[in-house]
DNA sequence: CCAAATAGGGACAGCTCCATCCCTTTTTTT
DNA sequence: AAAAAAAGGGATGGAGCTGTCCCTATTTGG
């Protein structure tokens, strides 16, 4: 809660433009009143590191100029950008994570290393809680889905966020329990959760006469 | 222009969710009308395409239980995705692309090839005229960048924007210029781009104190 | 059979964002 | 000095999303 309450400025540096865009949103929706910047390349981050000074900084070390097989390099990476901002929290994220990769990265400063895969949205709060309580946050990726994502171009936000919790709800549940557990979820009406859910449901049936997994 | 109005249902292969989630989004952000399927693994992905038909196949074949250095690994996924969807227009994203492995997938029948470094959010409509024109697309990965990107929480999606543009125009036009720019390019005023414009900068001033490079 | 669950709607207030038009004051350019 | 550019506002209407409450049929389960 400490570090929430400072996380005024936060550097994302990930040459991977979707990755990166999306790493920022995570940020940006996370903390209110944050300015987030993304570097593709580490001049560009060292450039922005050496201004000024920032809270976060969240690296993945494949970064373009440098050998992506060699370890030196990826460690030279996450080396030079923890020199340049030691006073900000340092989150490592890869694709290819293994855990003597992470002890590495632990040793040379950083407080969470990520793999790619199985990384959630809404996980930054999750592993700054780690980090707050035990000082470090590791996850290795880890292949978790069971029903596939869906997503329909014709659905507002709310409707989309019904449909997802019910794909991915208990099967054997009524209706009417996973209207009032959805409505939990999101902190509104059973009456608005039910709505949401057959107002989207006449949407995809509309365009697309086939239903998702699980609805 | 033809693939465009036929894209109802699309599915993306990926096995890092915010990766997937990113690709859906443009999928989704794309099309108005379309649902979009996403597959962490080869088997989800299988079976989806066994129960429906897809208009449009997104591949990256770098997934989970199959060898990431293994050549014939990466080619036995994006093949049988196809022999799985043959009306499908197949579409291979992978974050460690080379000719060699272009013409490869070129060979299974894939329509485009796609290197994650560099590959923009809205890059989706240029490769499918691409692919109408010339039947292939092929995008190499590369580093475009020179200036960082910038968000700010607190920003609005339409200031977010006019920031955004703002921050990459050519130095040496005056603001009533490059407003006017800005405006064209939103298809808004001039007056609601020095609005926006004026606005988003005095959220970021009153919050930060520094203005991002270019402002 | 009766009660609950389900499908499928309408009406409405509150809110934010979008977009436009308007205004004043200060600074810079010509 | 006059004109243009720039900073910094206010007012307004429209549109879409949110959330709540309400309604009527039809189907299902006990």
């Amino acid at each position: 809660m400490k570090t929430v309450n400072r996380m005024h400025r936060a550097l994302v540096v990930e040459d991977q433009n979707l990755m990166r865009l999306a790493l920022m949103d995570q940020i940006s929706t996370a903390f209110e009143n944050t300015a987030v910047l993304g570097a593709q390349t580490l001049e560009i981050a060292l450039y922005e590191l050496a201004k000024e000074n920032f809270d976060l900084v969240i690296i993945d070390p494949g970064l373009p100029g440098f050998d992506p097989t060699s370890q030196d390099d990826r460690l030279s990476v996450v080396h030079r950008i923890i020199e340049a901002s030691p006073a900000a929290l340092h989150v490592v994220i890869t694709g290819s994570d293994n855990m003597t990769e992470a002890e590495q990265f632990r040793g040379l400063g950083a407080v969470a290393y990520l793999g790619k895969t199985g990384l959630e949205p809404g996980m930054l709060g999750d592993v700054l809680d780690d980090i707050s309580t035990s000082g470090f946050s590791i996850r290795l990726s880890k292949v978790t889905m069971t029903v596939p994502d869906y997503f329909h171009s014709a659905l507002t936000p709310r409707e989309q966020e019904v449909i997802t919790l019910m794909a991915r709800r208990e099967p054997g549940m009524s209706r009417t329990q996973i209207y009032e557990q959805v409505a939990g979820k999101l902190g509104i009406d059973r009456d608005s959760a039910e709505k949401y859910f057959k107002k989207a449901r006449a949407k995809i049936m509309k365009s697309d006469h086939k239903l998702p997994v699980g609805i």
